[in-house]
DNA sequence: CGGTATCCCCCGCGATACTG
DNA sequence: CAGTATCGCGGGGGATACCG
């Protein structure tokens, strides 16, 4: 963004001179998302190159909206409550993003990988605890070579996602194609309309798929209202 | 921005991808504020060129923002309803912006001309209908050649802003600097507060006197509240 | 007044490799 | 894992002039 400043004592001014430079934004959402390490900020944002996810980590610190700090030996970011204060703006820019989101899903833009992560860090953890381990596995079969199977460990509060079968048996298949399963997350389908129109199937015990819809949690965004443009 | 996108179908990205663009936040901000015509807008971002922002007026016409109509053949821009939608946007982004800018008042980044046509733009106008002409002469000691002397008229509801006299005569003298004149219209000190520090001085009736701070309207972000950071 | 056209610089940022 | 280092290019955008 070539951001020199815009030589404007207006806040608004002020403001976008940091937290609309190119990537920002999504650095910030990220972390309001709870991501901390380095190379966990990395994965919500793939298409940046690491030395400019430094520096702009770097520009947020000198701006007093990011802190790093060690926990047990590893740096994590975390935001400030400066940083902290950037929620609304974040929110109210998905917000108004949705319906334009709706009307073009770019095919170019899905990523099963960004989907998956998301879908990881959207897990109700408390089911994982009540019936100790769950194995869920997705297939898609338009996705990538080697991005075609995933696996997702819920085992005591903890959820983990794999690219590769961890061994343990699965107790609920998910076969779906990457299209359809990133329009149930954003909310523009709904996951019982996806699967009577049988873009999306089950394989499981009955009381498993039930509850699955239940601790899968959607986009933020999911249920925000789209008035047609 | 270099904005090629983000590759991402997060609601946040798309909606980065366009309005963080540079110069695009302070272009939405200048329509929110209610202006229409090219040199209007002009006025309101200076430091950006002219075929910069006729860039961007097209390429938020082309995302739904923005249209453009002609009004008894003059063309005016226009906000659409997705674009008035980005108000609480900008103004979060404001809100958040205030206190960052108490921080650092950067005198390089004062500026009369910005700072009068803001004064212009949000005089109330209501008090020039009841007492007939207005003329109020702003003289500010350190501001650059050619820019130190204002003159706000009011007239039937209509203002006008001229930096050569106009030939009426003055009915309020403002003498005062630009640092402290854009303190008070932002809202980092009071009114009275820079007449008693004898930074901002009156001269005119007394009835006019006490009636100007209620008419002169200030900075959007005036009455934010800014925490210490 | 309301823009276009052009030119050119410069640096942001993407790519890739490498290190502690 | 958590970044740095380096390099090169592309094009964004600043400056200026000009046109309808």
């Amino acid at each position: 963004m070539t951001q020199r400043g815009y030589g404007q004592f207006c806040p608004v001014a002020k403001a976008a001179e940091i937290i609309t430079e190119r990537w920002t934004p999504l650095v910030i959402r990220e972390l309001l998302m709870g991501s901390r390490r380095f190379n966990e900020l990395r994965r919500g944002v793939p298409l940046m190159s690491p030395s400019l996810l430094s520096d702009r980590l770097k520009a947020l610190e000198r701006a007093g909206i990011v802190r790093q700090e060690r926990a047990n030996g590893h740096p994590e970011y975390y935001l400030t409550s400066a940083g902290q204060e950037l929620r609304p703006v974040v929110e109210m820019l998905g917000v108004w993003g949705q319906p334009w989101v709706r009307s073009r899903v770019d095919e170019a833009e899905l990523d099963v990988s960004l989907l998956m992560w998301d879908i990881r860090r959207g897990v109700r953890r408390r089911q994982g605890k009540r019936d100790g381990r769950i194995v869920v596995r997705f297939e898609y079969a338009d996705a990538p070579r080697g991005k075609k199977h995933w696996w997702l460990v819920l085992d005591g509060g903890q959820t983990d996602l794999c690219l590769t079968d961890p061994g343990y048996s699965v107790d609920l298949r998910v076969v779906t194609d990457v299209s359809t399963m990133t329009k149930v997350w954003m909310g523009d389908i709904a996951f019982g309309e996806a699967l009577r129109a049988r873009k999306l199937q089950f394989e499981g015990p009955a009381k498993l798929k039930r509850s699955f819809p239940t601790w899968l949690s959607l986009s933020p965004f999911a249920g925000v209202e789209r008035p047609e443009r």
